[in-house]
RNA sequence: GCCCCGUUCGUCUAGUGGCCCAGGACACCACCCUCUCAAGGUGGAGACAGGGGUUCGACUCCCCUACGGGGUACCA
C-alpha cells in the first residue's frame, strides 16, 4: 500500500477544506448513491461509466445504489428508453437497491411521479422569500438575450420579476399569467463548494443566475428535483457528469437556502469521442475511416463480454493497479477509492478494449464459448439457435477460433464456410488454391495428394489427418505449407482459415472429399482455358 | 465574450519535491514460435504544452500564456 500513500495524503488535504457536517458524510461508512438519468434516448458509454462508478462506491461501503429516473421535461422524453437505460446496466452487471421497479423506502424513483414533492419545496422558498415567481415570456426572455449578445454582454435573467411588488404580483396572478419560479441568488459574495477531485472552489455570486426551478408547465428543473430528491433519499455522494460542474453554485445555494446538508460532489471527468475531441454523443462517430461504438446496445450487439466492458471502463479515469490492467469485480472494488479518480477528460481506448475482450473470450469455458457464440451465428448466418447446440461442428471449431476472435460477431466470419454446402462455396478465384510459386499443375497435385489420403486416414480426427499429411508432405518433397494450402482453400474457400485439421474434422471425411474435388475441378478448368 | 475545469508517450495511465535522463498497458515496428490467421515469447521506438518564478533540487508547488473541454435554456 505504500504506492497509495500520497493519495491520502491528498484525502486528508480535502478533509481540512470540508466542514464538520460534511465531514461525517465523508467518512468511510455506508454511502447512498444515485444513478439518476433522464430518460431521453439509449445509454452510453459515458452514462454507463457514471453509474458504474456509483455502483462500485455503493458496493465498496456496502451502501446502497439507487437509480432514480430525472423525466421532468417532456418534450425530449422518451418512455422507452427506461427500460432500455435498466437493460444497459443489467447487462453491465449493476444491480440497484433502489428503484423504479423494484421500489424502495423513498418511492416513488421516478421524477415524474414526485411533482406535489418540488412543488410544495418550490413554494416554501417563494414563502421565504428565496424564490420567486416569475412572469416574464419566453419571447421576452429571448428578445433580452439577444441585446445582451449585441452589446457583447453575459447573457442572463435581468431579475425584472424579482423586484415586482405585492401589488404588481397580485395584478398578475388576477390576470391569471403563466409563471415559472426562479430562485433569488444572492447578489453579492462568494459560493464556495467542495468538488473531492477539485478541491474547493469559489465562484462570484454575481456570475450565477436566478435559475427557473419550477417551470410553467409544473414540473421542476434539474437544480430543484436532484436537490430536493438527494435531500429525502439521503444521498450522501453526487456523482456526476463535469458539465454540471458550473452549477454547483446554485446547487449548493439551493440546499444552503432548504438548511441541509450538501452531499459530496465527485465531478467525473467528461468522456471524450474517440477522436479526443469533444464529449462523446449518442450518434454514430466515424473517426479515420471507422466508425465507433456509442450505446450500451451496440457493444452487446457487437460482441463485448460485460466482464471485459466492467474491466474497461473501471479503468477509465480511475486507474485499478500502476501494473496490473485485467481484474475482476471483486477486486475492483475492494481497490476503488473515489478520491482516486481523475478529474481530467478522457477518451475511450478503444483499441484497449478490443484486447481487452480477446483475453476475456479467450478465458471463456469450451462451453461459455459455444453458448455465447450461439446467439451470433444464428443471427448472422441465417441458423436456428437450437440446430447450433447440437451440431458437432460448433463444439471442434468453437475452440480453435476462441484465440482469433476479439468480439463474439467475427466468429461468423471465421466459420460461415463450415455451415454452407460444397456448391455454395466459389473456387473461381485462382488466388485461392493456388500458392506463391506454385502452378496449377502442382496445386492440383497437391489437392489429390490430400484427398487420396483423406479417403483412408483413420481415426478421421485432426491429430491423425495432420500426422498423414505432414508425412506425405515429406514423401512428396514439399513444404507441409505447400500441400496446406491448397487444402485449405478448398475447404473452406479462404487463404485465411480456422486451423486446417481442426477444419476437416469438424467438416467430415465425405463433405471435404466433396470440397476438394470441386476445387480440382476449378483449376481443372483453368488450365484448359489457358491451353 | 464571460465564468469554471483540465493539460505526462498516438491512446488509457503511474507519478503528490530527490527513488524519474519518467514506470505499465493498448496500438505500432522487429525477431522468435508457427499449416494460414491468431495467440504466446523477446526486444525496440515513443511523453512531462510553453515561459517565468519558489527551492540545494521540480513531472510534482506558485504565476502567466497557449491549447482542450464544460457552462452560459421554462435541457438534463
Amino acid at each position: 500500500m505504500i504506492g497509495f500513500c500520497g493519495r491520502s495524503l491528498r484525502l486528508e488535504w480535502h478533509r481540512v477544506l470540508m466542514r464538520g457536517n460534511e465531514m461525517a458524510k465523508f467518512s468511510d461508512g455506508a454511502a447512498r448513491v444515485r444513478f439518476a438519468p433522464s430518460p431521453t434516448g439509449h445509454l452510453h458509454l459515458g452514462g454507463l461509466r457514471t453509474a458504474l462508478f456509483d455502483w462500485l462506491w455503493a458496493r465498496k461501503t456496502g451502501g446502497k445504489f439507487i437509480l432514480r429516473i430525472e423525466d421532468t421535461d417532456r418534450r425530449r422524453l422518451e418512455p422507452e428508453s427506461v427500460s432500455s437505460l435498466m437493460r444497459g446496466l443489467r447487462w453491465l452487471g449493476l444491480d440497484w437497491d433502489e428503484g423504479p421497479d423494484i421500489g424502495g423506502p423513498h418511492s416513488p424513483y421516478i421524477q415524474s411521479e414526485r411533482q406535489e414533492v418540488y412543488r410544495k419545496h418550490a413554494q416554501a422558498l417563494v414563502d421565504r422569500g428565496q424564490a420567486y415567481r416569475c412572469y416574464c415570456t419566453p419571447e421576452r426572455l429571448e428578445t433580452m438575450r439577444e441585446e445582451q449578445r449585441r452589446q457583447r454582454k453575459p447573457t442572463g435573467y435581468d431579475r425584472r420579476c424579482r423586484g415586482l411588488s405585492d401589488s404588481e404580483r397580485a395584478e398578475r396572478e388576477a390576470e391569471g399569467l403563466p409563471s415559472v419560479v426562479r430562485f433569488a441568488v444572492p447578489e453579492e459574495g462568494v459560493t464556495v463548494f467542495t468538488d473531492l477531485l477539485r478541491g474547493e472552489v469559489q465562484v462570484d455570486n454575481r456570475q450565477l443566475q436566478d435559475e427557473v426551478i419550477l417551470k410553467a408547465d409544473g414540473f421542476p428543473t434539474y437544480h430543484l428535483a436532484a436537490m430536493v430528491d438527494d435531500h429525502l433519499m439521503q444521498i450522501t455522494h453526487v456523482l456526476r457528469g463535469e458539465e454540471w460542474l458550473s452549477t454547483a453554485p446554485l446547487h449548493r445555494l439551493i440546499v444552503d437556502a432548504f438548511g441541509w446538508d450538501m452531499p459530496v460532489l465527485v465531478h467525473l471527468p467528461v468522456i471524450l469521442d474517440p477522436s479526443g475531441k469533444g464529449k462523446m454523443s449518442k450518434r454514430k462517430k466515424t473517426v479515420a475511416g471507422k466508425e465507433y461504438l456509442a450505446l450500451v446496445h451496440e457493444f452487446e450487439d457487437a460482441g463485448y463480454l460485460p466482464d471485459a466492458m466492467f474491466n474497461f471502463l473501471t479503468n477509465v479515469g480511475w486507474n485499478f493497479d500502476p501494473v496490473e490492467e485485467v481484474f475482476s469485480r471483486e477486486e475492483a472494488i475492494d481497490r476503488f477509492q473515489l478520491e482516486e479518480i481523475n478529474p481530467s477528460a478522457a477518451a475511450l481506448p478503444y483499441e484497449k478494449l478490443d484486447w481487452l475482450n480477446g483475453l476475456y473470450i479467450r478465458e471463456l469455458t469450451a462451453g461459455a464459448l459455444k453458448a455465447a457464440l450461439i446467439p451470433f451465428l444464428s443471427r448472422q448466418l441465417g441458423l436456428r439457435e437450437d440446430d447450433l447446440a447440437g451440431d458437432r461442428k460448433l463444439d471442434i471449431l468453437a475452440p480453435v477460433i476462441q484465440e482469433r476472435i476479439k468480439r463474439l460477431d467475427e466468429a461468423a466470419g471465421w466459420l460461415d464456410w463450415a455451415f454452407q454446402d460444397a456448391e455454395d462455396i466459389n473456387y473461381n478465384e485462382p488466388k485461392l488454391l493456388i500458392g506463391r510459386k506454385m502452378d496449377v499443375d502442382g496445386s492440383i497435385q497437391m489437392l489429390q495428394a490430400g484427398a487420396s489420403l483423406l479417403e483412408t486416414v483413420e481415426p478421421f480426427a485432426a491429430e491423425s489427418i495432420q500426422g498423414a499429411f505432414r508425412e506425405k508432405a515429406d514423401e512428396l518433397d514439399v513444404k507441409a505449407g505447400s500441400l496446406f494450402g491448397p487444402i485449405r482453400g478448398a475447404v473452406s474457400g479462404k487463404k485465411v482459415s480456422p486451423p486446417l485439421f481442426e477444419s476437416i474434422e469438424a467438416l467430415g471425411r465425405e463433405e471435404t472429399l466433396r470440397r476438394i474435388e470441386r476445387a480440382k475441378l476449378a483449376l481443372e478448368n483453368l488450365q484448359t482455358d489457358e491451353g
